[in-house]
DNA sequence: CCCGTTGTTGACCGAGCGGTCAAGTGCTCC
DNA sequence: GGAGCACTTGACCGCTCGGTCAACAACGGG
């Protein structure tokens, strides 16, 4: 759906966007009716059908424009840090602060993993994440400050790790995101730091 | 539902319990209607309410029933292994079996996991396994084999790597559960073995 | 002040859903 | 062989959903 809008339209789409995804996040994207979302603005259903051609199309944006601010928070933590494994740092610090900051994303995404219609969004957003991991670790591993890997398995390890920290120390039990971020990086850069002897 | 089940009966439940499963992994929960579920077998919809209450109870039925088959698998992988590390080695070496096996409780795991509904079954199971994770953790570190640390935190660690790497790996890109389960070990066990000198 | 465009209304529609039920079938045990 | 329980049928019900639309309001440039 394109359409002129102007800056009360904008207003308007942003609104729809906001509240719809606060909805989708308590009830689940299913469960939550159009007439759910523009009862929450105290608008008539046609509000919505002016802004999104459905419901489906509603989702897409919000994940495509949650994703483009997750990175953009990513990017501008990193700067121009030149030692690789530190950019790797950097990155997983602003991913758990952004969602920190933007709980009802994870919710969201984690149920558009499980809908065939809009694993393609997820997988486009997923591989960009991956491919700026996998850039530092190999640039780190030609440093030969981390060992010879995979570094596709590696940089899903880590996305693993920073997503269920994330998920259930920050989201579930509020933990502070320092605190949380400490253990995250200490866990990948270390593991569980077995003494070779066992 | 409780009811009195003859042999027949038990394997109609049997049958509706993995054709829904199948479904629900396929195409998601809330878009395979009751309807679907029992043409897939070909009988009549009053079958399905003979043993289920309603669409909630058989959910919430796939879900207990497959978390205990995945909790029997690793402890038969555990065995009477003396070294907790060990342990924890066989529990992921296990739990990647048995999702490789049974790719299709993945996915309805996943939606679960976003739906206030099944949240609480969710919860359930999921501290059922980090404590068993936590319990070999800890003893590990009574015993100096890894460095102390919050075991919450670590069993958390621990179980997203799993989680992604099975994701990820076994079943988007189908590479063989060894291989697979061989890097969760190594990550789990050492991170990136990040050389002391960076 | 008028007119075109943007924005809004809410009754309405067809489809599909979860769930019910009166009626029937097949098994089993006496 | 029949009484009774386990199991099956499928039309049916009430309801909610995503989506439409004709009519109308507000805004803004000329």
């Amino acid at each position: 759906m394109r359409r002129k809008l102007t800056q009360r339209g904008r207003d308007r789409r942003d609104q729809l966007l906001d509240h719809a995804a606060r909805l989708f996040a308590e009830r689940g994207y299913h469960p939550t009716a159009v007439s759910d979302i523009v009862a929450s603005l105290g608008v008539g259903k046609g509000v919505f059908y002016w802004y999104f051609s459905s419901k489906e199309e509603l989702l897409v944006e919000i994940l495509k424009a949650s994703h483009l601010d997750l990175r953009r928070r990513q990017q501008a933590a990193i700067g121009d840090e030149p030692d690789p494994v530190r950019r790797i740092e950097l990155g997983i610090r602003a991913s758990l602060a952004w969602f920190a900051q933007h709980r009802e994303y994870f919710a969201i995404i984690q149920f558009a993993a499980t809908d065939e219609t809009f694993a393609p969004v997820l997988r486009r957003n997923r591989e960009i994440g991956l491919a700026d991991t996998i850039k530092h670790l190999k640039e780190a591993m030609v440093e030969h400050q981390i060992a010879d890997q995979d570094p596709e398995v590696l940089a899903n390890a880590i996305h693993g790790v920073v997503d269920q920290l994330t998920r259930r120390c920050v989201l579930e039990r509020d933990e502070p995101v320092e605190r949380v971020a400490d253990a995250a990086v200490d866990f990948c850069l270390g593991g569980l730091r077995v003494s070779p002897a066992s």
